[in-house]
RNA sequence: GCGCGCUUAGCUCAGUUGGUAGAGCAAUUCGUUUACACCGAAAAGGUCGGGGGUUCAAAUCCCUCAGCGCGCACCA
């Protein structure tokens, strides 16, 4: 027997090497696979993408679940004989990252404006590459049969040509427009960011009833008195009889100290209940206000900066931050007995979802992408009456009707609501920011003039400064991977892609601008399904993420104890679609017990089956097959079904357990008990009994391969007639 | 305000189409002449959040209440 499987099982000795082997045997790549013939050139394909991780840092035990169960599917469809690719690769995460380096920057006593631009993305690029590297690393001490032949990065050359080529097809079908408009701006971050970068915390604010002076008719109500320095409306619900008089007049008034013309409209969007029912309308810091303008033909002043400072030209308030006029303001109003009642109320503040500064609703001119305006679809691949090739919907339509006629199915189902629901209340993504770091906006200038083009179009020509939300790239990710916007074969033979794997976290975020732009793109979806998995909390309940160093855990170090198998199990029984787990270290051993269990069971078959050939399907043929050991080969075909089935239905959790108390408490505990004696007793029932052994091992190993891939893959290699690589066997079929 | 999820053994959680409950860890008892103490055997532990309904039968389906968590919207 071999000397190695006299020692117990310690993973860090075996999990390098053994990725190494996969690694220069080539399978992980598809190609490879149809050329030494372990796949049918002709076979179905399975596809997925590896959701990028942010080249922010390094990756965290979340990101372990999300490998563990896309590399399960991965090497489940690959022993199905399936041609089956997954792509690597990682993500700029514009924002993240430049915030990453800005604060090192910080540290350091520089700001990137000293460096400049060109300096700045050097150290950008430093750092992002040093990221990428450990994440490398990362991802393969967890096992992913990632095709690394196809890695991909969202800021590579080939990835800025599909953006290029998307942001130029976009702004000549009018999907991508220049606006100004009212958008949410990070005054620490100094960029826009999306609606759905901004979060919601509930405040207790103080709600102040007053007029804008004593000669004012009406009392209106804010929480926000500084911004009444823009203001040019008072509106008032059209069915509110109390203020019917003063409707259309116009009323020049003395607003602490500044001169203010406000006129008296009416406007169904003002709620009579709230406040006093009379809004004080400031166009310029405030969305609804904003449209309420542009109803009414207000005048719209801006008077809060990109640093939440005040604008207005009056020595009290001049470039002072708005919470500090905000308290001369209403000191001044009490003074001149303006001030008629102060509520404390509930409400959300909008506070920046990256860097925590409360956000400032501005005007500014901005690159946004058009959800509500009609195009011709390109591709005949979608279905529904309404979506054939040169028809004509819009992106909303298309990204909502894909999913709710179930062109996409999303796991588990009660996802597809939250996504319907993100959609109606879905506005025109602002896909400009203010930073330095991403794809540059190949749009260039000179004077009125605007030009779209990748590089510059002649000398006195400058281009926009601004980059393009990540999310921008990252929404290309299926078939920029393949190679598009060349019509390789990859494309061809990959895409739409199988599955998507990813948090239910960036559904919004990514999924929905991935099915975006692929329906627009190419016409076809970009992913059949979408399994969501839900957050890993720490023993205490709290997500684990970086952002929290009290419960982050490097997965190395868990690999390192207890190794990747283990944690791979740990991560995926009794964890099903979108729910929550709770890792604790105690589960994680427990599987690293099973490991050695396994290893175990291994030494004690090839010890005692010595001679055997372990081929399967030997002990169907075998004359001496006795009843009970017929009756163990039907029990395990009952498990092979079982299993099959579950995997068939994304039941991850539920075949891993299945499997783990087969091997351990059926397979160990009572047939490998049971042989003992009989092997003993020697005879044609010992050698049924060693044949079956022999046989129930191998098959099991095979069951157990996308789970555990390390430790089974290294049995395998002691076993005899075991030529190939357990990952490229073909997966058990019940007789 | 709208929507979603959760509530099962001391802890963390499974329970796939309804057939009167399972795992890991912890705790109890016993066992070590070698596959494995990272082990084996045995026993203990639950009115499946409360109430109501459908059914021959409900942890599972329906209604309702409560607690916890999450998403979205509003936010003058």
């Amino acid at each position: 027997m071999n000397e190695e499987l006299k020692k117990p099982f310690n993973p860090i000795e075996h999990e390098n090497l053994i990725y190494k082997k996969w690694e220069e045997s080539g399978f992980f790549n598809p190609d490879v696979c149809v050329a030494k013939g372990v796949t049918k050139a002709e076979a179905d394909y399975f596809s997925i993408v590896l959701p990028p991780p942010n080249v922010t840092g390094t990756l965290h035990t979340g990101h372990a679940l999300m490998l563990a169960i896309q590399d399960i599917m991965v090497r489940y469809n690959r022993m199905l004989k399936k041609r089956t690719l997954w792509i690597p690769g990682t993500d700029h995460a514009a924002i993240s990252t430049e915030s990453v380096v800005v604060k090192q920057l910080s540290k350091e006593n520089k700001n990137k404006h000293e460096l400049g631009r060109e300096e700045f993305l050097n150290k950008v690029k430093d750092f992002t590459q040093k990221s990428h590297d450990t994440i490398v690393v990362q991802l393969k001490k967890m096992g992913a049969s990632l095709d690394w032949s196809r890695e991909a990065f969202t800021l590579d050359e080939k990835r800025e040509e599909a953006v290029y080529t998307t942001f130029e097809k976009m702004y000549n079908d009018g999907l991508i427009y220049r606006g100004y408009r009212i958008v949410n701006w990070d005054p620490k971050g100094q960029t826009t960011v999306s609606d759905d970068e901004v979060e919601h915390q509930p405040k207790k604010a103080k709600l102040y009833y007053f007029k804008y002076d004593k000669d004012f008719p009406i009392t209106i109500a804010t929480t926000r008195p500084e911004t009444k320095l823009g203001d040019t409306a008072v509106a008032v619900n059209p069915d509110d009889s109390r203020y019917k008089k003063y409707i259309g007049k116009t009323i020049e008034v003395n607003f602490v100290g500044v001169p203010l013309s406000i006129k008296i409209i009416e406007d169904k969007e003002v709620d009579p209940e709230f406040g006093t029912g009379a809004l004080g309308v400031t166009p310029s810091h405030s969305q609804i206000d904003w449209q309420m303008a542009d109803r009414h033909k207000l005048e719209k002043i801006q008077i809060i900066n990109e640093y939440a400072k005040v604008m207005v030209d009056h020595p009290d308030y001049k470039d002072k931050k708005v919470e500090e006029v905000r308290k001369i303001i209403v000191d001044k109003l009490r003074e001149q007995n303006l001030l008629e009642k102060e509520e404390e109320i509930d409400h959300n503040i909008s506070v920046s979802q990256r860097t925590g500064a409360v956000i400032e609703p501005l005007p500014k001119l901005q690159w946004f992408i058009d959800v509500n305006r009609p195009f011709k679809i390109k591709g005949d691949n979608i279905k529904g009456q309404a979506f054939s090739k040169g028809s004509t919907t819009t992106l909303k339509i298309l990204m909502s009707e894909v999913v709710s006629n179930n062109q996409i199915k999303i796991i588990p189902e009660r996802f597809k609501k939250v996504y319907a629901e993100w959609l109606t209340n879905l506005h025109d993504w602002c896909i400009s920011r203010q930073i330095w770091y991403g794809h540059r906006i190949p749009v260039w200038y000179r004077g009125e003039e605007a030009k779209i083009s990748k590089k510059s179009p002649g000398e006195d020509w400058e281009q926009d400064p601004d980059t393009l939300d990540t999310w921008f790239s990252s929404g290309l990710w299926t078939f920029s991977t393949l190679g598009w916007p060349e019509n390789t074969d990859d494309l061809k033979n990959y895409h739409p892609t199988s599955i998507l794997e990813t948090g239910h976290d960036i559904l919004f975020f990514w999924v929905a601008r991935m099915i975006l732009m692929s329906v627009y793109i190419l016409g076809e979806i970009p992913f059949k399904e979408v399994y969501l998995h839900g957050m890993i909390l720490d023993k205490n309940g709290k997500k684990m993420s970086k952002s929290n160093p009290e419960t982050a855990v490097d997965p190395l170090l868990t690999i390192e104890k207890y190794g990747a198998d283990a944690l791979r199990m740990a991560m995926i029984v009794g964890v099903g679609p979108g729910s929550n787990n709770s890792l604790s270290e105690d589960k994680i051993k427990a599987y690293k017990h099973f490991a050695n269990k396994i290893w175990n069971i291994a030494r004690f078959v090839l010890e005692n089956c010595q001679g055997q050939s372990f081929e399967v399907g030997a002990v169907q043929g075998l004359s001496l097959a006795t009843p009970e050991n017929n009756a163990h080969l039907e029990k395990f075909d009952g498990l092979i079904k079982e299993v099959t089935d579950d995997m068939e239905n994304y039941r991850f959790y539920l075949a891993a357990e299945k499997l783990y108390h087969y091997t351990w408490h059926t397979f160990a505990d009572i047939i490998i008990e049971e042989s003992k004696t009989k092997i003993k007793e020697g005879g044609e029932k010992a050698e049924s009994t060693k044949n079956m052994l022999g046989f129930l091992l191998k098959e099991q190993l095979k069951l157990l391969h996308p789970f555990m891939p390390f430790i089974t893959e290294k049995i395998w290699s002691l076993l005899p007639n075991t030529e190939n690589l357990l990952m490229i066997e073909s997966w058990p079929s019940r007789k």
